[in-house]
DNA sequence: CTGTTAGCGCCTTCAT
DNA sequence: ATGAAGGCGCTAACAG
């Protein structure tokens, strides 16, 4: 019964021959279709698989069917959470899908993303979820979308999260409406004086984060002076070094800083401390994501909040979707004014 | 040129042909091991791979040569610190070794990760990784192990990440070691009277910490009091709910709780301060693992460091490994202390 | 309903 | 060094 010795996987060969059927016969009743098959030998064909303890080999099953059941996901850094929330909302929702997600981190590298997206061709996955993030200044773009293109030409589907101008399906996030909303509830809460931390330049969703802001705070008769603002790179580290960048250069009146995420608005708080001021109380710092994290700081952080999980899920969704326009309304946004954000009484 | 109707992908035997030579010499040129080919061939080769924009098909490789690039890796909750930082590790590491990981959440539960165990089979992946929390009471303990053993006999290798007594490679991390030098640290810093959130009963590695914690309270002339501890999730709402519970009870003088991880740990001071008590100053906490978000909550939490990313590294490079034993030394634990533990000066 | 037989895309002896 | 041919594990017509 049990080898103690290397063998090799029990096949569709073995189970057929063991219940004493054709390979067709052991094909249908395990894998095929709708059920045109005896019962009896249903049965015996299903018995002697468990005997032999077979796996479908899914990479066989591939070849011969000609499509798989793969969904290559990108994403810029697993460990942040705002990436590893949607690759959540993924997983879940191709597990309900029966399907299979394979991972890969771009690193922030748009050269890098490239080279990965050729690689991921490979695996001929279904379809390839795209959330690492896009900047405009990108100098591998062209090229991405020829091979994107390519890999939709040869029956694949490819989803982005976030990334309006491009021809592909799209999960849109409204990083622009949110961020205006934010500044408008922030003027409402008395806050006139405003500083930020714009992330790198050219990355898109930072560029519409903060043109956002923007907007909302114009349009309530305030600014975002440029030097109160520091550019910064799209982490807690980042969050922290600009806003490091910010209390050297002098804060001045700043009352409230918007960080443009979560991570950064973090670290912004803990430079903040370091450098003995109170956020919150001294200065406000508002973030960007809700992640579920920002509830367990102190103080509990002002943000906009998206569904990161639903995000994911979505972006599954959309890719699997019939219908073209199924991209639907983009996700909706929310403002969640926490301890971070006092309401200004004077 | 660029055909705007959906076709299929170029084939080897597409660009075999448009290179004007054989099947086997266009394998030789793009896939085969060691060079026999003239570079001549090999260049129209390449060019004509390259017109096409042809990349090999995995799962073909996979079949022809009997053995896939894929491994699979098993977590808990993909969103959860702990788990997204092993994966970012693992990630990584296959990035180097050329490989693909594949991912999939058994959502803390025996059974889904048995069948998932089962499923993932199916890719014939080189090896399998998994991260998911390990149990005592486990009913599919058994069943798992048979899958695994199989799994491992047909060439696979499976890794485990922190469970001591199974006949798997495992990559060990000191649990136990790690909460009994935090006992005695804190016992240095003059606390005398601990409560804890223990986690849900059977996990095995909540075990490993609550029992390394009693030991190093016991060898220090202290103790735990049962009734200074409380079950809960082993969760950010879990410690939030055990601490509650715990308050609920009547805290006492109780001096400092261990939260066994640290988004329980995280969950449990805001469970404080919801209950208006101050973190660090009126009740201490520690937590384990020390999670990037703890060095930006207030008070800065206590901890037990674990290089997580290292983990995943370590798990996919024993699981490569030539020889059996290199499991090598247990991944070695630091105790952090910061503020939610100040020194006790009375 | 069942079995036979071509493939699927690729690798790899085996001759040449 | 190159090409022809068989085979990997499985599916999908196609006959029976």
């Amino acid at each position: 019964m049990s080898q103690t010795s290397r063998s090799t996987p029990a096949t569709l060969h073995d189970v057929a021959r063991e219940a004493g059927v054709s390979l067709a016969t052991a094909s249908r009743s395990l894998n095929g279709s709708t059920r045109k098959v005896n019962e009896a030998y249903r049965q015996k064909v299903l018995e002697a698989a468990a005997r032999l303890g077979y796996t479908p080999n899914l990479s066989a099953q591939a070849v011969a069917r000609g499509t798989t059941t793969t969904v290559a996901l990108l994403v810029a850094d697993i460990a942040d959470p705002y990436f590893s929330s949607i690759a959540a909302g993924v997983v879940g929702q191709a597990d309900r899908e029966q399907l299979i997600v394979t991972m890969a981190e771009t690193e922030r590298d748009p050269a890098r993303e490239l080279e990965l997206v050729r690689a991921m061709r490979g695996q001929r996955p279904r379809v390839m979820i795209l959330a690492s993030s896009r900047r405009a200044d990108d100098p591998a773009a062209e090229a991405l979308q020829a091979e994107l293109t390519a890999y939709e030409q040869t029956g694949g589907r490819v989803v982005f999260i976030t990334a309006t101008d491009s021809p592909f399906r799209t999960v849109t996030l409204e990083n622009r409406e949110g961020a205006r909303a934010l500044a408008t509830r922030m003027l409402d809460l008395g806050y006139l004086r405003f500083g930020a931390l714009t992330g790198p330049a050219g990355l898109r969703t930072a560029e519409d984060r903060i043109a956002g802001f923007t907007e909302g705070l114009v349009a309530g008769g305030s600014d975002l002076p440029a030097d109160r603002t520091a550019r910064c790179a799209f982490t807690r580290d980042g969050g922290y070094a600009g806003m490091r960048e910010l209390i050297d250069r002098g804060l001045g009146d700043t009352q409230l800083v918007f960080a443009l995420n979560d991570v950064m608005a973090m670290g912004a708080m803990s430079a903040l401390r370091d450098a003995g001021l109170a956020p919150g109380r001294e200065v406000a710092v508002a973030g960007f994501d809700d992640i579920p994290t920002v509830r367990d700081v102190t103080p509990t952080l002002t943000t906009v909040r998206l569904p990161l999980e639903e995000v994911g899920e979505r972006a599954l969704r959309l890719a699997l979707a019939e219908s073209d326009d199924e991209s639907g309304a983009p996700v909706p946004t929310e403002v969640i004014v926490r301890d971070s954000t006092p309401r200004l009484t004077d």
